[in-house]
Parts: C-alpha cells; sequence; structure tokens
DNA sequence: AAAACAAATCATTTGAATTGATACTTTACT
DNA sequence: AGTAAAGTATCAATTCAAATGATTTGTTTT
C-alpha cells in the first residue's frame, strides 16, 4: 500500500467521483481509476460500488476512508515535525503549564541563556496532557508538567512540589461561588474536583478560562474561586483583593517536574534548565 | 512521501545499515542508497550522518524514526481491518464489559440470533477504554461500556444505570482489606477510588485481576474487596459467601449503554440488540 | 601496504504507472 | 423512444522514475 494510493482513493470520496478527482490531483481520469482498481486488489477488498455513472462508497470502502485520513494526517505531521529539527538546531523547545511558567521559568532560562548564550529559547504554555502529547511528537523539546508522568519513552526529573491552595476574593463565600479552571486537561481540575467531594460538596458548574491573570482577575472581583500554587497567588497584581486558604496535603501537594524523551539530544542545555530551576526553589523557600 | 521510503529508512537503521537492508529488503545496495538520499532531499533535512564506512542516525533521522514506525503500524492496521470488513460480512462483533456481558448480553443475543438468523455473533470483553478504541477502529461493530461517553464520531445510547455495590468476604472488614479491580482502564476502578477517598480512607494498594469470576472468588475467601454491580454479585456462584453493602448514590450510579459509529452499517441488527438489552433489564426490575 | 568492508556514483535497463483514445453505462432532456 | 451529457472501464502506447550492476571512493583492520 501507498501513500498515492490513499490520496487518490480519499480525493475520489470527497470530491465524490473519479473525474472530479482527477481534475483535483492534475491527472487523468483512467490513472485514478488504475489506482483504485489496484488497492482494492491489493486490499482484496471493493472500496465502491459501480453504479454506471458514479460510484458509491462501500462498507470496506468507509473503513479504509478513517484509516486514510489517519495516515494522511501522519504523513503531514512527520514532514513538518522532521523539518523542524533541522530549523530547531541551536533552539530549545520548553513547554509550560502555564503557572510553572510564571512561577519558576524566567530565572532558569537566565541561567541557561548564560549557559548557553548560542541557543535560541522558545516556551509555549498548555496543560499537562497537551505538553505530554508535544514532546512524544517531538514538537517540544521538554516540558514542566504535573507528575507523576508514567511512560516508556518518557523520563521525568521530579524537581519541587507545589502546594495549592484555594483562593476566592475577600468577603466571599467559595462554597457558593462556581469553579473556574483552565481549559479541559488542566492537572489542577481533577484535584479541585475530588477535594470537593471529599468534602462533600456537590461540585458546582466549573468555568473554564485561557490565562492565569484572566482567572485571578476573575476571582479577585468575586465570580469564582480556584486551585492554584501558593507563590503564583503571592505574586499575583490582584493578590491584595485575594484570600487563601490551605487545602488538605493529599489534595495540595503535587509533585512537579520536567519530562523528555528518554533519547534526547542537547542534554546538556536540559541539564543547566533543570538545575536552574532547582537553585531558584531552594533560594524561595 | 512514499511508504517505501518509510519501509527503507527503518530497515536500514534496524539492520545498522544501507548493505545489511539492502540483503533484508531482496533489492541492491544502490538502490537502497538512492531512496534514502531522495528521502532526505524531499524532507530537507539529513538522517544519517556518512562516516565513510557505515552511518549514524542524525537527530532528524531519530525524529522520522519514531513517526515511521507509527505510520508501518498504521498501514498494517489499515490492511487488517479493511480486510476484516469483507470477512465481517454477516458477522456482528460485540465488545462488553466483563460484568456487562454477564449480566445483560445472553437475553439479548438470543433476541439478535432470533431476529437475523444468519448473522453470526462474537463477543469480546475488555474495559470500557479498550472498548471504545476498538469502536473507533472498526474492530467492533458496537460496545456495552460505562458512559457517559462524549466522542464526536461516536453514538452512546444509555441503556440501563447499573448500581455498583460493595462486596467483601463475611466476617472480614473491607477498610483492612485491598481493593480487587479489573486490569489498568476499567471504568469502575476511578468510582471505587474516588468513594475511599471521600471517606477519608487511604486507598489500599489495589489488585488486578483479569476475570470476574475470579474476582469474586479471591473475594469469597476474604483476600479483599471490589465495587460490582448488585445483580452480578447476587447470580454469582460464590453469593453464598459474599456480603454486600449499599453505596452512596453518586458513587454507585452508573450510566450504561452501547456505542457504535455514528455511520454504523448494520442499523438493523443493532437497534434488535439495544432493544433487547432493554427488555431484559425491565423484566429484570 | 594490502585486504576487506561499506557507501556513493553513474550509465543502462526495466517495468509500473501514466497517457490518450475508445467503448460502455446510466441519467436527463426533448 | 431518441439523443445528448456525464461518468467510468478498458487497453495499447509511452514515459519516466526506480532498479540494476559495475566502478569509484573512503575507512577500517591486519
Amino acid at each position: 500500500m501507498e501513500l498515492v494510493a490513499l490520496r487518490t482513493f480519499q480525493a475520489v470520496v470527497e470530491e465524490g467521483g473519479i473525474l472530479a478527482a482527477s481534475r483535483k490531483l492534475n491527472t487523468v481520469q483512467s490513472n485514478v481509476t488504475g489506482r483504485i482498481r489496484r488497492l482494492e486488489e491489493e486490499l482484496g477488498a471493493e472500496l465502491f460500488f459501480r453504479k454506471g455513472r458514479g460510484l458509491e462508497l462501500a462498507p470496506s470502502g468507509k473503513v479504509l476512508l478513517d484509516y486514510a485520513r489517519k495516515m494522511l494526517m501522519l504523513e503531514r505531521q512527520t514532514a513538518s515535525a522532521v523539518r523542524q529539527v533541522g530549523e530547531s538546531a541551536g533552539e530549545l523547545r520548553i513547554g509550560a503549564m502555564e503557572t510553572f511558567a510564571a512561577l519558576h521559568l524566567p530565572s532558569a532560562l537566565k541561567a541557561v541563556r548564560a549557559e548557553h548564550p548560542g541557543l535560541e529559547l522558545r516556551v509555549a504554555t498548555d496543560t499537562t496532557s497537551t505538553l505530554i502529547g508535544k514532546v512524544l511528537d517531538h514538537k517540544l523539546d521538554c516540558a514542566f508538567v504535573a507528575g507523576p508522568v508514567i511512560h516508556p519513552d518518557l523520563q521525568f526529573d521530579e524537581l519541587v512540589i507545589e502546594e495549592l491552595v484555594q483562593v476566592h476574593a475577600a468577603g466571599t463565600d467559595p462554597v457558593l461561588l462556581p469553579l473556574i479552571l483552565f481549559r479541559e486537561g488542566c492537572a489542577y481540575r481533577t484535584r479541585a474536583i475530588a477535594w470537593q467531594r471529599a468534602q462533600g460538596h456537590a461540585v458546582a458548574d466549573a468555568m473554564e478560562f485561557g490565562t492565569l491573570e484572566g482567572i485571578l482577575g476573575c476571582i479577585a472581583v468575586g465570580l469564582g474561586w480556584t486551585l492554584m500554587p501558593r507563590r503564583v497567588v503571592e505574586q499575583s497584581s490582584h493578590a491584595a483583593d485575594l484570600v487563601i486558604e490551605t487545602v488538605p496535603d493529599e489534595f495540595s501537594l503535587v509533585p512537579t517536574g520536567m519530562i523528555y524523551l528518554r533519547e534526547a539530544r542537547a542534554m546538556a542545555a536540559l541539564k543547566t534548565l533543570s538545575d536552574g530551576i532547582t537553585a531558584s526553589a531552594n533560594r524561595k523557600r
């Protein structure tokens, strides 16, 4: 099976016919007919029902269409990922949860810049689950996420233990307010919900929000409450308006660390980076 | 990019050289050299470092290797999935959680057999998450899983609400015993753990076990406790030795239903099947 | 220095995919 | 019914990209 065949097949389905597909693919009709026929021979399956004029997708075809889409998607990803490696030589692509980026990255990045002056640094913030996927796909060289992460291809080095606290505005009662959280996949989300359950509170409708300062701003004006690392709240520009409540250890303590592919390039820079994190964490303690 | 190129690339990496790869692929050395060179041109990346005699995988190559493996894996899956469709004409492939299979399937299958006499029935038991994957990959026509399932390509029809109860052996204290559960991905697992947390109990080390009767057997001799649908326990051959404790609604009630691809073939048989389930559930109530 | 091994290069060949023309089938219109 | 239009299948001729086999270049090993 070759990808040309799958590209052709997909075009026929999407254009609704062989002639239309041939135009889209800049080739002639007989060519498309032939490629489809060979694909059918190879798979030993009838992909289309021939109806004199026009085709109708057969059951096998529907199945193949799903897989063809996956493969062609993967082909595009492959090409872009491999090209990126070249472009990202001398580049360190770092991912981090937004809270982590705000709290720990700045000083650590300074250390990396000092030790590896030629290295360009890129930082992308996202949720833990998305970051894990991006590291696995070589889209990022490393990422700072809530742990523990257990995966055969990934190394997880625990660096700090983050203390989550409950935050709400002065003069409001969090029990009555909705939970405000990052979008789907946020590692603190499950903690917040588990804690609520444990307290016997129904979980109030959770709002989702994209940015850290945005969440704290909403909370400061009394729109809701959230669970967030203590130091993030203390550093925030809204700190004056916010009330911090401690949370039992089993819900509050989150091991947080760096993940990277076990067979990583740029090991030296990664070491500098993680050392920078632990150094700055110790200074703050 | 074509799959021959990726197959060649993979062979070179795995055999550790172009000559060895050429032998494996039943072709000549210059051929392999050419395919690799063209792949490098197309991707605009150096995949190997040439060291006079022998090659060394370059960073871009490492990335490509990961993706090549994924694609070639997907190619095999594609071929087998498409071939299966042909073979499985006149076949209904059903997946179910083991508990569900024991409890609800038998009578429903009888109904299907009566209405569609020619249809061959296959049943595979697995965990909810695995079953979802298999339905998405067209490996199964439908599956009975713990809901709710929210996915753009899947239809989830809720059929029954399962009541989970705590089970342990007469004369034992479940608080002191380990939790016994199905393997990773079991939908009742998170329930059991959430409930334990809510009660303020530490979650005792969970044991994992493959079969339903196996779990109940272990529990009957006092090895642990578990969370399981009430009717399964009542029907079990070990029922006499087991003690049932009710669990608060928010942890015990599990919406359970049938999933299938929105664009499913064999709609008629699926309807018969789900009707059979609801009919038998009503009879039991 | 010679032998052995591995990869790159290149002229030549081969064959699988493409082309272009033609035949066939259904649908739409008069 | 008759005809035009639109779509697909088939097939001989062609083409071009990939495969071949021999040669060259470079690196280890002895």
